[in-house]
DNA sequence: CATGAATGAGCTTTCATTCAT
DNA sequence: CATGAATGAAAGCTCATTCAT
């Protein structure tokens, strides 16, 4: 899933260069989508003129894809932060609060909706999205199956899989909720899902 | 929900001639996306031309209006149909499966993503994707109330709060889920789920 | 310059339903120019469809051009009731108040404009303006001759189409006039009008 | 009057394309009027693409009222240009013969008549036009005070009221003369004219 | 006679992309 | 490396006109 670097005398400078589109893409996909943004008002928030932009990506939807990228790496991080603890499982129920606001801040899931929605259409992003679901599954996965045996519960394949899937649809579920209900009453909701969470996890 | 219809001498071939442009419509938002659909393409879909679609829809914004409310009125009937049951709550445990498979259909959930990164932006849109939102917890809340006091279970407003964010949230997480990993293994994750909505909806 | 009209099978109706179209044309025109007026527009003002305005005007050019030949009809009709005065000059004089006060107002005088704006490119306009122009201006001339005759004031034919151009330049200045000024002080405008009137035509 | 001009790194080339815009715009504004004028005709007369025009003005109607401020200038240069003269009234008489062939050209007057037929309906045509009349109308009556006081005749500010919109209108009435009897005679005119314009300046 | 549904061409405007400088 | 002038295609939308009913 590589994104094809173009050659640069300076790759360093590319680099920054590149990051610096993304950062201001990112500010205009918020503000008005992938497809309401114009190259125009990227190179404007970036500092640099539409034309350069062309030196780093090939196209507008070069810049989305390796926007995308970008993206799911954050998620990428999150577990692989998780796998460091301790305890991970313990951790993730311990972090419910303070994760499941997070998810529920309205700027931090305008994007990742967006992206779901584009990747629903669009075969580049939803291979980017699927391999990136594709190595946090596994991570959780492989947490669970640790964290199990080492408290000697059952491990099941079958059983596994669905509750690898269960907890990820719980936590993609906030972003759409949100949209939907922004007023709802987080306390009520993150009760009810460290609730759920702890007994999906310990027993 | 308040769309203003324009006035036809023949008003229910206008109401075929609309159904007939949103019924294009869906197909080509479900291809392109709402800003990705042209109105060409939408015309070609509905067999007439672009402008005369002018004559049923005020603007393309409008379509898309429509459109969305059109969809969200289908959980609404999901609602009701369930309220009418014997017992709702075990009717939607009983459901599990084919409900969450019916989720898992790829076709069935692109558009509603579309709509909700729609809503995340579009103030409009937003505006009818939440009544249609409190309207659906308001059935599910009530419905949760009348069953608990039925079962002699405690009724806690908190708790029941969180527990109607929580059981949309799942419901919602599948559209987002299925487009990460549409080869998910559906068996595991519907017992996982079945389990899971028992243990929220009845204890 | 006389239009073609087209076959009917009760040519009185057919009339009265032009002259209704003309009428709803004259509101629009006004209100949004002869282009800015759409068929639609003036169907609506007409009290009839769209398509059956075409039963009796070829296009909406053809409706401009019956337009234009009735408002300059206005001006013939000025000028016959001008001419069964006792003594047409006087009553030139004596009407001066009335008569740029009438010329000064603002819906009176927005569509002539109109009509000399598209008479300067219409070659069509152009041609039923000038044909009514040619004719006022020779009854004006006339009235002119007969009365210097009878006042026994020298008649010279050089002298009079200057004179003849020179009046009707100052009342057609009138409608450009209340455009650029719509303010101007109509009295001191009146008073210096009709002394520079009097001395024209008296002397 | 307050054109906003959009920033352009090379200030001087963007006048200058500005300047082959507007002139563009004449061409096609005097052959097809204002409205009848298309954004691609206009484009095609300034060599340039249409897409390319909206980099110097903001939309048609910003086009049309730069066209419309540009041509009412000339009104104002003829003002400055007679007030530096030694007798501008005397000039003006002198000039007559110049002065109303000039008028009476066709192809100098189809444009200021569509300005005024457009201002009579579009209030922003309206205010430069307006304003652009005030100052004229300001500085003929500065000279004829002036130079009425200069040779000792009355000066009554209701008179020179009535003088200055007189002396316009016999001005502004040429260019729809023109088009309404393009044939006429110009010497004869022009001797009436003058006379007219003596009798009314010096007494 | 009368309607208004329907068309298709053409409108203004936007925008991703290219390229001379 | 960097600009922004310039293009051309396509967008949403309007409207004069036609025609089946």
């Amino acid at each position: 899933m590589s994104t094809v670097e173009k050659r640069h005398s300076d790759p360093e400078r590319a680099q920054t260069r590149r990051q610096q589109v993304l950062d201001a893409a990112e500010t205009c996909f918020r503000r008005s989508g992938f497809h309401g943004a114009s190259m125009a008002e990227i190179s404007k928030a970036a500092g640099m003129s539409a034309g350069h932009i062309y030196n780093y990506f090939d196209s507008k939807d070069a810049i989305i894809a390796a926007f995308v990228e970008q993206n799911v790496e954050r998620v990428t991080a999150i577990m692989r932060n998780l796998e460091q603890q301790e305890d991970p499982l313990q951790a993730i129920v311990d972090d419910t609060a303070r994760s499941v606001r997070e998810h529920l801040e309205r700027d931090t899931w305008a994007l990742p909706l967006e992206i779901s929605a584009e990747a629903a259409r669009n075969p580049t992003i939803a291979a980017v999205v699927r391999d990136a679901d594709a190595r946090s599954r596994g991570q959780l996965r492989a947490m669970l199956k640790t964290a199990r045996e080492r408290h000697h519960l059952p491990v099941d394949d079958f059983a596994l899989d669905g509750l690898v899937e269960l907890v990820i649809t719980l936590y993609q579920g906030l972003g759409v909720r949100v949209v939907h209900h922004p007023d709802l009453d987080a306390e009520a909701l993150i009760a009810r899902f460290r609730a759920t969470l702890k007994a999906l996890l310990f027993s």
